[in-house]
DNA sequence: AGCACGCCGACT
DNA sequence: GTCGGCGTGCTC
């Protein structure tokens, strides 16, 4: 008898482990690996995935496998390695992994079902509640306040029995086709039959014995002219029936993608592009770090290095920071390798999501382009992993399990002996510090393609403009630059990290903040909407008119939003027209890719946004790029916080004069000597790099140290730090005397949704046991996690202190 | 996570 | 004496 080791739907502690079950008979040739199943699992049942089939097990007493979910294994052989090593990095549960390397539509849905055996024995409650029906929801006798009791006494007389249905969520879309139900030669007979007044009905079947194959519904009616009231009268006499036939969702159904051939190198991309070249050809499991200005043709050196893939007949993921997955970007990859390319976003539909999926799942596609969790398409053979904007934050997960892109790329690179390649114009500094150590094999690519210069950068002091009485939030030079544009017809690109209308409101009487009453943070005023809201929770309230402590109505608005500069904009602009991206107005499907529409048409003159225009836009027009305040950013309570403004200072001019006009880029800023201003306007990476790497060495951040961050939540201040305290404590004792170990304090938010959140944080060089010591410690916690609602977040080398 | 089992206080 | 409250522990 075989034996199934299955990692069963339960996230805690306890169940993280495999269960065993016996496969029944009928079942032994269809369980695999990596499939998923139900189970019992106590009383219940639940979903599963198998990890192993073996012919032993040290239980005696094994339940059956209930029902097998899949017909082919959805988890690869490799990505069940994968998982266990990553739940292991990441001190995540099994299942928690398993299911992030899969689209949501395949996690599992239960449903509970009452099922009546006998109609007579039944007491007249039930019977009432059955209503003569076999089978009723569970939900029902919830809602119809069944008694709990009386049901578990008739379970137990065996008058009734409770189903549990585990499902797998995911659903086929299906079009309706038309074809003959009948042979050509009956059809043709047929027609005679026919009314001589049903013409339609002659025309249709003349079609079909001139096309006999399926024809989808909604196509027929177009090509015939036609409705169904006239296809439904020759289904009704059998001449034609309807099939339903599984399709793709088509996310890009209505889009022609022009396909492009490559491109002549330029002598740099030629040059970048051997050595990965020849990695391919070897299968070399080498990590390049591709570090090309803004406008170098990096995406031309991605596109021919893939092509040489498909060429061996190998596969190819790309990852792209999901908030520059715009439209140009996919463009460009499906108008090179047209339908060999799935693409996997967070703009797509569940389902839609699932069609592409399941296109790399079948081996339809050769390419995936797509955000993080792309890294876990099912390939088996691939030939090239590149993450494009290596530095971006977005490739680390912000929840469990908290994995990094580029290690699992690096995982997967040495499991398929290929190579990886890193690209950016801003590496991350742990990067380039490995790339001039030759961890990774540095690529350089200093030029704009076209010779074109990066436009020069002029560095505005805020502080000037008020001392000169300009008290509004654009200088005198941004709103001079931003004037020649319009009258000279060009466009400009204008860039604020922040939203909504103001950053806060304040009573100028007492000084008071309007704050979120669950998070100790304060509100954001949004015009539109005119109501006051918390960006970390769901809160919002009107907005008020009277002080909430003082009760005077001297309210102002401080700080700036979108919005605001919006507004401002007509003031100063009037004849502008200004498109306004932001979470706000790109909430809904789409709206994102039709403002960049509009801009590009040109029928606005001035785009303003927020970080999501930072990347990736390549409008020839745009000649003058203003960045509105960035010192927000540079005094985030983050370490990183110089280097994240460097990087987006880099990107959002790289923005500007990307063609044949010049470009120009104004900087306003409160602090323009910082050296990541003053370097990020002279385009000097390698200044930045030196003086930061100086900066990381003398405060004990990576590259020189390696980070952990665990963060305590609890409703009660004291209770949260009191256990972050001794965490710390019990992480110096264990830890090595060369690791530091700081906290408690409070987290830079110390209350999010009423709950307090107090942090330690671990430095340290090499720490071999420091996951075991924190997964014993989570097991001394685990208890009171369960019973005191209490949370211990573990994030190894974060980068999100918040 | 669910669900059963079991041990204590307030009731017909 | 019983009903039901929730704390505790298990699920192959």
């Amino acid at each position: 008898m075989l034996i199934a080791q299955v990692i069963v739907d339960v996230p805690t502690n306890q169940t993280n482990h495999t269960f065993d079950y016996l496969i029944p008979p009928p079942l032994e040739d269809i369980v695999e690996k990596g499939m998923r199943v139900s189970v019992p699992f106590g009383p219940r049942k639940v979903m599963g995935f198998v990890l192993d089939v073996v012919s032993q097990s040290e239980w005696d007493k094994l339940k059956d496998i209930d029902e097998v979910l899949d017909i082919h294994p959805i988890l690869t052989e490799e990505l069940l390695e994968l998982g266990k090593w990553i739940s292991e990095q990441t001190t995540s549960f099994y299942i928690q992994t398993f299911q992030a390397m899969l689209p949501q539509v395949l996690k599992a849905s239960y449903k509970k079902e009452i099922e009546a055996l006998t109609e007579v024995d039944l007491s007249p409650a039930f019977q009432q509640l059955f209503a003569g029906r076999a089978v009723i929801d569970y939900q029902e006798f919830i809602e119809r306040n069944g008694d709990h009791k009386q049901l578990l006494e008739e379970v137990n007389q065996g008058h009734l029995h409770i189903n549990y249905i585990v499902k797998s969520k995911e659903t086929n879309k299906t079009k309706t086709f038309v074809a003959p139900n009948k042979d050509l030669l009956i059809l043709e007979e047929a027609i005679e039959d026919i009314s001589a007044r049903a013409k339609k009905q002659k025309e249709i079947i003349e079609y079909f014995i001139q096309y006999p194959e399926p024809i989808e519904k909604q196509e027929l009616f177009k090509k015939l002219q036609t409705t169904s009231s006239t296809v439904n009268q020759l289904i009704k006499k059998d001449l034609l029936k309807t099939v339903e036939k599984k399709v793709y969702r088509d996310p890009f159904q209505a889009e022609h993608f022009q396909r492009t051939e490559p491109l002549p190198l330029s002598k740099q991309q030629q040059e970048a592009l051997d050595p990965i070249h020849q990695a391919i050809d070897q299968a070399e499991n080498e990590v390049f770090l591709l570090h090309g200005v803004t406008g170098s043709g990096k995406t031309e050196v991605y596109l021919q290095a893939i092509a040489k893939v498909i060429e061996q007949g190998q596969e190819a993921i790309v990852l792209v920071p999901e908030i520059s997955l715009t439209p140009q970007m996919v463009q460009r990859f499906k108008g090179r390798f047209g339908s060999q390319v799935a693409v996997l976003h967070s703009a797509l539909s569940p389902g839609e999501k699932f069609d592409e999926w399941t296109k790399i799942h079948k081996k339809e596609v050769k390419v995936v382009v797509g955000a993080r969790s792309a890294i876990f398409a099912p390939f088996e053979n691939i030939g090239i992993i590149i993450i494009d904007e290596e530095h971006e934050t977005s490739y680390k997960q912000d929840e469990q399990p908290r994995y990094h892109a580029r290690e699992i790329a690096k995982w997967r690179g040495t499991f398929h002996h290929c190579p990886i390649v890193l690209g950016s114009a801003t590496p991350m500094l742990e990067s380039y510090a490995r790339a001039k150590k030759g961890v990774y094999h540095l690529l350089n690519m200093p030029d704009r393609m076209n010779n074109t210069e990066m436009p020069p950068v002029e560095v505005v002091d805020m502080r000037d403009e008020l001392h000169a009485g300009n008290r509004s939030m654009f200088s005198r030079r941004l709103l001079e630059a931003i004037q020649t544009r319009i009258d000279r017809g060009e466009q400009v690109v204008l860039f604020l990290n922040r939203r909504g209308y103001s950053t806060f409101v304040m009573c100028r009487e007492c000084g008071e903040v309007m704050k979120c009453p669950n998070c100790d943070i304060a509100l954001t005023y949004h015009k539109s909407s005119h109501q006051l809201k918390c960006h970390y929770c769901d809160y919002q309230v009107p907005m008020v008119k009277e002080c909430t402590s003082c009760g005077s109505n001297t309210i102002r608005y401080f700080g700036t939003g979108t919005q605001k500069v919006e507004e401002s904009l007509k003031e100063h602009i009037p004849e502008a027209t200004v498109i306004r991206m932001d979470v706000d107005t790109t909430r809904r499907k789409g709206s994102h890719k039709r403002l960049l529409e509009q801009f590009g048409q040109g029928k606005a003159q001035i785009l303003l946004g927020t970080q999501m225009i930072a990347k990736g836009l390549d409008f020839a027009n745009v000649t003058l790029v203003g960045v509105l305040a960035i010192d927000t950013m540079l005094h985030l309570p983050d370490f990183r916080s110089s280097e994240k403004t460097f990087q987006l200072l880099t990107q959002v001019s790289g923005r500007a004069g990307r063609h044949k006009l010049p470009g120009e880029v104004v900087i306003q800023t409160y602090t323009p000597e910082h050296y990541s201003i003053e370097y990020a306007s002279q385009y000097n990476y390698q200044q930045f790099f030196s003086q930061e790497m100086e900066m990381r060495r003398s405060f004990g951040y990576p590259p020189y140290y390696y980070l952990t961050l665990i963060t305590v939540t609890h409703a009660n201040a004291f209770k949260a730090e009191e256990v972050t305290r001794t965490i710390c404590k019990l992480l110096f004792k264990h830890l090595s005397p060369d690791a530091r170990v700081l906290g408690p304090t409070p987290s830079p938010m110390v209350r999010i949704n009423n709950r307090y959140r107090y942090q330690c944080m671990v430095k340290y060089k090499d720490e071999p046991n420091q996951r075991d010591i924190i997964r014993k410690i989570q097991q001394h916690y685990n208890e009171e996690v369960h019973r005191d609602n209490l949370t211990i977040q573990v994030d190894f080398e974060p980068y999100s202190f918040m």
